[in-house]
RNA sequence: GGAGAAUUGGCAGAGUGGUCGAAUGCGGUAGUCUUGAAAACUAUUGUACCGUAAGGUACCGGGGGUUCGAAUCCCUCAUUCUCCGCCA
């Protein structure tokens, strides 16, 4: 959520950065700017008519103590009508004010001004690439194909237990996911993060705070019973720890990983972008979230993507780093960089990493604060990057990895899975 | 799941209808003293919003209510503790 005082001072400069996403908001601003102005006119006038009454209030207490009853009841009187407008006052400044905060919401985060203008991911930038693209022979097979043959995930389980998109890893597929979570996390903890096993589930507070409500309401699955939603990454829980938090600023910066799984519901995805493992209702991620002195947080980010970059390279994956243009850009993030992986089989680019710098949209809405050196609180900036998201990795690693012989596993993973090749 | 008790400032802890944004202690900050430090003493020390400012408003777990007036009374939700039940 945009800071109203940001909107007060910079309307056109907002107007004119939000057109990088190809979104016209001057009229959107004047009409909150609008009921803004209303806000605070109302606001004044409560506070004026509140005044009075407590003065009134404290006069009547005294005139009790002194035992003058009637003058008292008196003055009871004339609050009658101070009562009536104070409460219209108090409807109309908290309608305003939940107006306010609605338009306020439907405001995306002001894209950096290194973000290309695009309408969608056709236009996002290459920044960088890397690895080598593996010649696959002629009986390359897609990555759902080897899961099959090698049995190492199993899919028609998963439907039976629970639905499409949950997926049973068995065997050597069980154990090469849980060796990506822990090489993902020790590398993590290797680059500065703490690591953090937060709850997989969250309340209401938490999804507006990092901002998954109310814009994506219909993407994460709801416990209505308790009104408990399961996250959709591991952002939500490793952000909202630093919900309504004064950090010092010595501490910056604040790096945590965690692992977790992450539930979307991905309503209205269909045909072969859901195949495999490219799209799951239930998988796995390890994400890094970083929080920073607004100074610094344009460095951070370029810390992440590097970072990002190197484990990528570490497994051994042919990788494109982009920067997402403004029609491709997250409603939240004021600057994101994609990683794709190449997974050969299926002859496609798979997203595996996202790293965002947020700046103040989070951490407005989550009041997340430091003192500056004046002792003013200031809102932190926020950045979080997956890192990485483990079934697009998976499927990259069996296709290109995969030989005659069975699939080869990456050296630096030989450590954690036990074996250095998948075999029937 | 049932019964009971509790939730107050960074922490501990008073306050049960009126000069309470809230005693007191600890902690923090600044100063006095000291070669320096400690101790002692003095002062100061919450957050947000409105306002150029003066100043004002709101906040005693969250929300709602009673009252001229609520930290204090009522309702409701959450959390913590104790006992019972159940349980990996």
């Amino acid at each position: 959520m945009l800071e109203i005082s940001r909107i007060r001072e910079h309307k056109a400069e907002i107007t004119e950065a939000l057109k990088t996403r190809n979104l016209n908001v001057e009229d959107q601003l004047s009409s909150i700017l609008a009921i803004d102005e209303k806000w605070r006119q109302a606001k004044s006038e409560l506070d004026a008519v509140a005044q009075e009454s407590n003065k009134i209030a404290k006069e009547i207490g005294q005139l009790f103590a002194q035992g003058k009853q009637e003058e008292a009841n008196a003055a009871k009187a004339k609050t009658q009508e101070l009562k009536e407008s104070e409460k219209s006052l108090k409807e109309s400044v908290s309608t305003l004010a939940s107006e306010l905060q609605t338009a306020l919401y439907e405001i995306p985060n002001v894209p950096n001004k290194l973000v290309p203008s695009g309408n969608t991911d056709e236009d996002n930038q290459e920044i960088d690439k890397g690895g080598t693209i593996p010649e696959l022979g002629d009986g390359a097979k897609p990555h759902w194909e080897l899961a099959n043959d090698y049995g190492l995930i199993d899919f028609e389980l998963g439907v039976k237990v629970t639905g499409a998109g949950f997926p049973f890893y068995l065997g050597q597929g069980a154990r090469l996911q849980r060796a990506l979570i822990n090489f993902f996390l020790d590398e993590a903890r290797d680059a500065g993060y703490k690591e953090v096993i937060p709850p997989f589930v969250v309340n209401e507070a938490s999804g507006y705070g990092t901002g998954q409500l109310p814009d994506k309401e219909g993407q994460m699955y709801h416990a209505q019973e308790d009104d408990f939603y399961l996250i959709p990454t591991a952002e939500v829980p490793l952000t909202n720890m630093f919900r309504d938090v004064i950090v010092k600023e010595d501490d910056f910066p604040i790096q945590v990983t965690g692992y977790t799984p992450c539930f979307r519901r991905e309503a209205g995805s269909y045909g072969k972008d859901v195949r495999g493992l490219n799209r799951l209702h239930q998988f796995d991620k390890v994400e890094i979230v970083r929080l920073e002195h607004p100074s610094k947080s344009a460095q951070a980010l370029d810390e992440m993507v590097s970072y990002v970059q190197g484990i990528i390279e570490k497994i051994g994956l042919p990788f494109r780093t982009l920067r997402l243009c403004g029609g491709d850009l997250g409603f939240t993030a004021a600057m994101t960089y994609d990683f794709e992986v190449y997974s050969a089989a299926q002859d496609k680019w798979l997203e595996v990493s996202s790293v965002s710098n947020f700046e103040t949209f989070q951490s407005n809405r989550l009041k997340l604060r430091f003192k500056d050196e004046n002792k003013k609180s200031q809102l932190v900036h926020t950045l979080n990057g997956s890192a990485l998201a483990l079934p697009r990795i998976m499927a990259a690693l069996l296709e290109n990895n995969q030989t005659e012989n069975g699939i080869k596993i990456p050296e630096v993973l030989v450590p954690y899975t036990g074996f250095n090749m998948i075999t029937k």
